[in-house]
DNA sequence: GTGAAAGCGCTAACAA
DNA sequence: TTGTTAGCGCTTTCAC
């Protein structure tokens, strides 16, 4: 069995009391009992059961987390810098993929509730209304992490996704593309699919240029193959020298696409990504993105949370942090 | 305040015993009382709070996870893995992050241990005799993920390293190869540094191949730059016309830094990777490398998990599962 | 079949 | 300064 508070008490001829104040309050208690009581700890390589002080404080310490699927490699960026801030303000993770599943999220929202959990960070999905209302019901401070609620005071961290698909498309155009393609998440969703392919268009539109339906092609965000997307979007258009994916696992599909019908890159395509995972810097050639800074998303969630949970005041609700384009060798000039 | 075990009984004119009865022993109470309590709890959503059982059963129902970097695709499989199976069996899976480091895994322990984890899932470093130490002091049920230990009886789930290797190797030489390079991890790792080392020196030796110091680079394994190992090891060798890397990320720098000096793959060098990652499907050209199940890796080990902290007896202790050379277009015969 | 009471490991009044 | 006690939310004897 593991020591308790009343062992440590024993060895140190103590009450369960003074035992408890040398590590809650020790000033409180005099030097040579503390020794005591530290001795005895030290000797029993006592640590307080965690269950219990949190019966007590009605605080885990532990903080839930809902992601699509940690194998895609944006997610995993964002639960490193997660947890980098967790671990500075001493809260550990449960993580826990949805697949975009209503059904596994109540599931998972249920165990967290069960667990006692002291936030939740809601990752990369639109807030649906009864989504919204089973959170409210279960009281859980929620953060938002890569997607924001326009309809709820919810508090969120995400970059502007219109305007960094508009800053990608405009720089295909200012590189001199006339006929661009896209492949951009299904417009079910509001968050990354909307956004972006608003984005795309407003740039084509500033500048005068015609959007042709056969040019985007639509993936369901997370399970579409990125090969396979890259063929149905050059099968149904024509003529393209410009692709944008929404994400650098698609752009890398389409890279592989390219490669095997043996068009060169950029010579006669060009390609950018979104996101700037780790590998768009590895890929052949070398990926332009919007880079995202997915590390600080996550960080700066864990400490909004923990901000929202000790009832700080956070000046800012809806937080959009800055993107960026990274040119690199897969685009050129026209 | 969330409603308790109290409030139900309020509800339901019953002792709290009776409430607790409906969700253990349901049979036990007679049925209008037990429709009393049920739609008590239906009334207030009541859940039994987490941390009041825990305290008794001495359960959690939750695993801790110490994983190198959540950030390499590796990894996010086995997670994935772990994940569905513990959805299964009813954990929760907090996840941690070392960087390798030692004072980063004690530290987490440490909070393993206040929060009464149920097991430990530790991933893909040696057991060096002070964390076994550690591990043993703690009591804490754990199974080896994708490493395991030769001195210490604990059970594990891995691939054959060496074998694998010796299979990517003999590959490579079966094409016709004779002066193949290595990009190797440190042989200070020797689960998946010395090992598949061994494996391809032993795939050499036994085909009569010289062993070549300089054709082999070695990277510390989680922070090296994958483009500067190829630059570094093509620097020091000379005339390669293969390499094996010993992960897919490496891989994908030895084809990004190729692709980059004007050398055709495979036409000039043949490339294989490691581990199989989603990703090596899509990288120019396709990568050919030694599959693992990660997915099915991290799976098994929380069934292993599961049946050691249940006391069954489990037949194999240091499983072994299989690997597979995936064939693709990054290799060709000389 | 059901309720009262003890107890899981701990903290926090309250007295002393 | 310290110990005694009640209580966090629940399960489980033990009487009735």
């Amino acid at each position: 069995m593991k020591p308790t508070i009343k062992d440590v008490a024993k060895i140190a001829s103590v009450s369960i009391s003074t035992v408890s104040r040398v590590m809650n309050a020790p000033d409180t208690v005099v030097e040579n009992k503390k020794k005591r009581v530290l001795d005895a700890i030290e000797e029993l390589k006592y640590k307080p059961n965690a269950l219990a002080r949190g019966l007590i404080y009605k605080k885990t310490h532990t903080l839930g987390v809902v992601i699509p699927d940690i194998r895609n490699p944006y997610y995993a960026d964002i639960i490193r810098g997660m947890e980098d801030a967790s671990k500075k303000s001493g809260y550990s993770l449960i993580i826990c993929n949805t697949d975009t599943d209503g059904n596994r999220l109540f599931s998972y929202l249920n165990t967290f509730y069960e667990k006692q959990i002291d936030g939740l960070l809601y990752t990369s999905n639109p807030i649906f209304p009864d989504y919204y209302k089973e959170l409210k019901r279960l009281r859980m401070p929620v953060v938002l992490v890569a997607t924001h609620s326009m309809e709820y005071e919810l508090p969120s961290v995400k970059i502007n996704d219109e305007q960094a698909a508009y800053d990608a498309t405009q720089f295909l155009i200012d590189s001199g593309h006339r006929n661009i393609g896209m492949i951009s998440f299904d417009l079910g969703d509001s968050i990354a699919g909307q956004t972006r392919y608003q984005g795309f268009v407003r740039a084509l539109r500033e500048n005068n240029l015609e959007l042709k339906r056969d040019n985007i092609f639509f993936v369901s965000e997370y399970f579409h193959d990125p090969y396979d997307a890259a063929e149905s979007l050059f099968r149904q258009s024509s003529g393209l020298t410009a692709v944008f994916a929404v994400s650098d696992v698609l752009a890398m599909g389409v890279l592989s696409y390219l490669n095997e019908k043996g068009v060169a890159v950029p010579n006669e395509v060009s390609v950018v990504g979104f996101d700037n995972i780790r590998l768009s810097a590895f890929t052949v050639p070398k990926l332009t993105t919007v880079a995202q800074p997915m590390y600080q998303i996550g960080y700066r969630a864990v400490e909004k949370l923990h901000a929202l949970i000790n009832g700080e005041a956070d000046p800012v609700l809806r937080e959009i942090v800055p993107h960026e384009i990274v040119v690199r060798a897969s685009t050129g000039r026209l």
